[in-house]
DNA sequence: ATAAATTTGTGCGTATGTATC
DNA sequence: GGATACATACGCACAAATTTA
């Protein structure tokens, strides 16, 4: 292994993972004395301030001890482990969101039998307060870090924080969307996939004219809208704009109602709409019979996530399956390896892939 | 203070003392800046490296953290100020509960202005898990704790807890429902008088065969029941035992669609049915719907906790209010006080008057 | 026992990069 | 773009602790 000047990376950096990695392989085992700081120097071609700098680093977080006039020595595994907060923080966009608790629930069930509790931090679809969350995370000193980021489909300015997260060797795990720029363990829905279930379903039931409401910042929302717009390539079906109507509000507003009015005043109203998840579908549903229309005779409606609200409602919504609670599980079993493993460069990504769950909100064109 | 080149301590080791020393004192307080490098360079005649080396360490300890850019700042709490954790435990029934994330919410907008943090417990209907967690808080030296008591109609196993709780001097505060004997702080609705109005209302509107459904081991619901038989007191309508339907089951398992049978079994079948929450009001809806009765024509309902789902079903529910939010901000407040008195004996309670929400699921029958 | 060599600790000077305002 | 503040990195010197010749 060496030090790559070019890499952006910092040198001392490249040290602290070059020593951390030969500790938990093994090669230098508790208590063993490691080079010294001038061989250090020749080795990897860095000053010895470099080597200090990385050094000084690893002994703050319990990898190494020093003993002046005779050298630098690995740590045992002790003084690492028992620093452990047995806290997990779970940032999400919004708590009291229909589908998050059930995730929560999920990630309590698996960390709570090894003697972890959560630390709930609530962005509510505003990144500054998701900044403030994720840096009291790292002053609460948490084990690990499961997040559902917030405006997921645009630049991320809390980027920082994550790196933050990786220099302190704070293991995190995305959920249900993630930031790619990152490469980050992630749990999520194929949303592609999904989105393209949804749009062939309605177009195996003739419809020719089918509409899009999604959620413009949310990536999973976006990435829904791309396998609708797959889907009718596919079909060889006209992608028609003004069938398209995305917001960025929050869903407790209400974004649906206004959308929906918009839609059936041109010319050729929409057949059918999938709505991105099933909250906005409600929504939609409500809208639309407000209009004196009926679903599904006149409107077929397509949902997502299969939450309690598309089965309560009055005509059981046809929709996508999420898997909620067991993707909560799923990332709380990750996070609970990469703590585990304390490796800090292990990435873990996990992809469900979705199924459409037929109800009754769908009528067939032909 | 100066710096003392001829000192036996390092110079560093006298800036760490100097810069701790004015935390200490409040001199610096939380989250503002403090000199930057260049100037400490200048203040105390010694190298921007000897700055670094100080300021650096104290990042280590907890004490300061660095912004690029902007420049370094005094940390708050994680330390030696005082023993304070800034964690509030949570414990509830249900976290994925359809009202508890609303509550959870409104603790949240509260304490974490405040620097605190909440701690998730789930207990999930059961009363050994809720005995787990509330160890659990207590073992974590949570500042305080606020609870949902699981099964609080029924006489509570986990009551040693809460002494233990009061031995520590850890306030907490009881929402939605409580445990009598311990006379805790509390923050409730008056459920007696939710349960009357919704009665009253429909005994008004002249229906004389009301049945009740209500969860028998959830004191709230019970308390429900209570205002329902004062409500047929009143208006002088006779009480029937076989309209009155309980069930234990969590409210996932659907609990309302056997009772719901078995009330359109007997021979006089009720003309309004009064559910103790809004979830099984909407279960109870799918279920009447099924028989081939029509609401609010055939048969009227009346939900409680005017959650998202009255307003999204095919006819909007008249249910009774729930604070929700509300009262997790008023409980969080109150907590926060219990804290910040740390008086162990003061008792504080708080109960909401609720007020019934007319829509469109009853209908007159004179 | 002493001196020399090694190793870490403290400290200064300088330069360049990057983030923020 | 310029000013400011922190981040990384190189070089040098000397001190203190320890080992070894």
């Amino acid at each position: 292994m060496k030090i790559d000047p070019q890499s952006p990376l910092p040198k001392y950096h490249q040290l602290k993972e070059i020593i951390k990695e030969s500790s938990k392989k093994g090669m230098i085992k508790p208590n063993e004395r490691i080079q010294s700081e001038s061989e250090l120097m020749t080795i990897y071609k860095i000053s010895r301030h470099t080597v200090r700098h990385a050094m000084g680093d690893l002994v703050n977080e319990g990898w190494l001890y020093r003993e002046p006039g005779i050298g630098t020595f690995c740590a045992d595994r002790l003084s690492r482990t028992s620093k452990k907060t047995f806290i997990i923080g779970v940032i999400s966009v919004v708590v009291s969101n229909y589908i998050f608790p059930s995730i929560i629930h999920g990630i309590d069930n698996v960390i709570h039998p090894k003697g972890y509790s959560i630390v709930l931090g609530n962005a509510n679809h505003n990144t500054e307060k998701e900044a403030a969350h994720l840096q009291d995370m790292i002053n609460r000193n948490v084990d690990g870090l499961i997040i559902e980021p917030t405006r997921s489909a645009l630049p991320s300015p809390n980027i920082k924080y994550f790196h933050k997260l990786r220099e302190k060797g704070i293991p995190f795990v995305m959920i249900d969307s993630y930031l790619d720029e990152l490469n980050p363990s992630y749990v999520c829905v194929d949303d592609v996939l999904g989105g393209y279930l949804a749009a062939e379903y309605l177009l195996e039931l003739g419809h020719g004219r089918i509409s899009i409401i999604y959620k413009s910042d949310h990536l999973p929302s976006t990435k829904r809208f791309q396998g609708y717009k797959k889907a009718l390539k596919k079909y060889k079906v006209d992608y028609s704009e003004e069938l398209v109507k995305s917001f960025v509000l929050p869903e407790d507003k209400n974004p649906a109602s206004p959308l929906i009015k918009e839609l059936f005043k041109i010319k050729k109203p929409p057949t059918a709409i999938f709505c991105y998840n099933d909250q906005i579908a409600l929504q939609a549903y409500k809208a639309i019979t407000k209009l004196g229309l009926k679903i599904p005779h006149d409107v077929s409606l397509v949902g997502f996530d299969d939450s309690d609200l598309a089965i309560l409602s009055e005509i059981p919504l046809t929709t996508v399956a999420h898997p909620k609670g067991k993707m909560g599980e799923k990332a709380g079993k990750m996070l609970l390896q990469l703590i585990e493993s304390s490796s800090t460069s292990q990435v873990q990504q996990f992809i469900y892939k979705p199924q459409l769950i037929i109800r009754d909100s769908c009528k067939s064109m032909c």
